[in-house]
DNA sequence: TAGATTGTTAATCGATTAACAATC
DNA sequence: TAGATTGTTAATCGATTAACAATC
């Protein structure tokens, strides 16, 4: 174990490693190696052992790694032992698919507040949670104290919005507008754009 | 210029160089520096340089880039000056809102063929694109020789339909359901779970 | 011309892998 | 015990950056 601090791409990982985990135990494994978790998800055993070992002495040598505890220590590292209140703003078809997907809470997260600026939409509930104006956004996010917002909003609206998130107090951002937000240095922002992933592969495609 | 495959992670960059740029000159910008680009990404002016002298010489000295330009070469690089066919399985709360998401077609893609097992859905329309049922997928697929793919479905699903679009002559898929997806290694995948994101987040977020 | 910025080289930095003693 | 697998070290591999001649 080392105390340096751990490079970014190494936590990147461990989401990966603990969903894969987790999945293992919902299949009623308890034990694997790190060979055979390294084979499910394409990545060596010696780098899944090296990022491990940035945060202590998980397995077992001869047996492998007891699949329960691990991700009890994935989750503590990670800080979702806890549920992460998170806001959304922009509640389009993609931000109503976001607050109706139940894949978050067993994941660390809840979708505490919704957030558009259409009035059409501002007091209508989804799953009992009402959509709110977004000039009520810095108070009310403020109040709940919350830290992790997503943005779902057009483009346009997207830095202006990140803006007024940061003022009010959030620090982690996941952020499915098309463009790069420009934040403070502290400010955690994650981007997803089907488009460049989408891009990213046609590269390899044959015309 | 060099002559060696490109890195994969260099790949991965250039879309989001291409975003940026059709972002400027949709502002009417037209012309633009590594240095300048660079800071809207975060990125080093250096790796900007670097990353395309891979695939020729796209600047001017003492100038910097023709965005309209330099955009026409990454399009042609990534093999988006054409538009692509895409099919969408899976057709719950995210399949839909991606159904109708208007942001694929001014960026090379369009989604073509959608599919959902659910008999209430089979037969509806969205935007005039009739949903069919998952056994018609393999033929429908091939027929069209459509060779990118959205899998939307729930998790449990989604290793067995990337078998079976990988049987009908898909070559890169984009998978939105929360799984590592084991495919010949000569099929492209990229992975879109905002957990994994959250998760890579909150590990920096004070408890 | 003077100033700016490119494309490229070489140096630096960091990440991955191979190998193995330790040990369950 | 014999076989398996860990955690860690050192070597390798690859990516990023700094620097600068070329030149617009």
């Amino acid at each position: 174990m080392d105390r340096s601090p751990v490079p970014d791409i190494v936590i990147g990982r461990l989401p990966i490693y603990l969903r894969a985990l987790k999945r293992l135990l919902s299949e009623g494994i308890e034990v694997t190696s790190s060979r055979e978790l390294g084979r499910w998800l394409g990545i060596s055993s010696a780098q899944i052992r090296k990022d491990l070992s940035h945060f202590g002495e998980f397995g077992k040598q001869g047996t492998g790694y007891h699949i329960g505890k691990l991700c009890g220590e994935l989750e503590q590292i990670l800080n979702v032992n806890r549920e992460w209140p998170v806001a959304l703003v922009g509640v389009g078809d993609l931000g109503r698919a976001l607050a109706h997907y139940g894949g978050f809470s067993h994941r660390g997260f809840r979708i505490a507040q919704l957030f558009d600026n259409d009035p059409a939409k501002i007091g209508q509930k989804i799953n009992e949670l009402e959509i709110m104006p977004v000039n009520k956004m810095g108070n009310s996010i403020e109040e709940a104290r919350i830290r992790v917002a997503m943005i779902a909003t057009p483009a346009d609206a997207a830095q202006e919005v990140a803006d007024a998130l940061v003022k009010a107090g959030i620090r982690a951002i996941l952020n499915y507008a098309p463009i790069a937000l420009i934040v403070p240095g502290d400010i955690r922002v994650q981007y997803i754009d089907p488009v460049i992933h989408l891009q990213r592969m046609t590269y390899y495609l044959e015309k």
